[in-house]
DNA sequence: ACAATCTACAACCAGATGGTTGTAGGTTGT
DNA sequence: ACAACCTACAACCATCTGGTTGTAGATTGT
């Protein structure tokens, strides 16, 4: 596959896979509503430290998320202008779609009359 | 992995799945802007017939796009009430940091003053 | 009738993904 | 000083992913 590999797809294609776990998800939902230790994160899931801390790696290579270091602990905290950027490309999906109907109305537009002037 | 699965994860799984590839992402944007028959799809890219196809199969069985049989073809439209539904859920997360934000200035609201009743 | 076209799906393959355990280094508390 | 805790990362493994080719059925055009 691996098209022409423009900047913003590859952020796309990285937030996207990241955001296709559920358990990456709820981490980030969590993030996002406070700052979380990795292991405060881990003692929620019903798997190792290294499999959270792994999902929470993915999420702040995606940009998702960002980690601060306190003493010996990585606080974690969702950065919400990456989930608007998200959003936002799902907006630029659906201006795409109206697009299409307009089309469809500009069609009806000239295609009924069959006779009139302008 | 493999949490309580909920519905709702479940679809949200199919959906985030169906637009991490840029490919597949290319496509929604070509049959939300109008039907194109899957052949139609697959000159546009530099891959095999095959490759396109279960591509288009992704991104039909995540609901994001129905195909319609006419004659030989089949004719491929993206549905946009889908996508404003992985939109809706991206929404949703801004709130949670929303909630946050709230959080903080009912915390520094009460915190400051140091004394005082109620 | 027959060739060309469109679709679907199986089988296969290399590489990525999501989990595990284990090891090691930095920080904290007693 | 030393045990407990938190994090990071390597190595390993089963399964999934994204691509390929090949085969077969249905529709269309001449």
């Amino acid at each position: 596959m691996t098209q022409p590999s423009s900047e913003a797809e590859d952020r796309a294609d990285a937030w996207f896979h990241a955001l296709a776990d559920r358990t990456r998800r709820d981490i980030l939902r969590r993030v996002l509503a406070g700052e979380h230790s990795v292991s405060a994160l881990a003692k929620r899931y019903d798997m190792s430290f290294a499999a959270v801390q792994k999902h929470v790696a993915v999420l702040e290579r995606a940009g998702l998320l960002t980690k601060r270091r306190q003493g010996r602990e990585a606080l974690a905290s969702g950065d919400v202008e990456a989930v608007r950027s998200v959003g936002l490309m799902l907006t630029e999906l659906e201006a795409l779609w109206r697009g299409r109907i307009a089309r469809m109305d500009e069609l009806l537009a000239t295609d009924t009359p069959t006779h009139e002037k302008d």
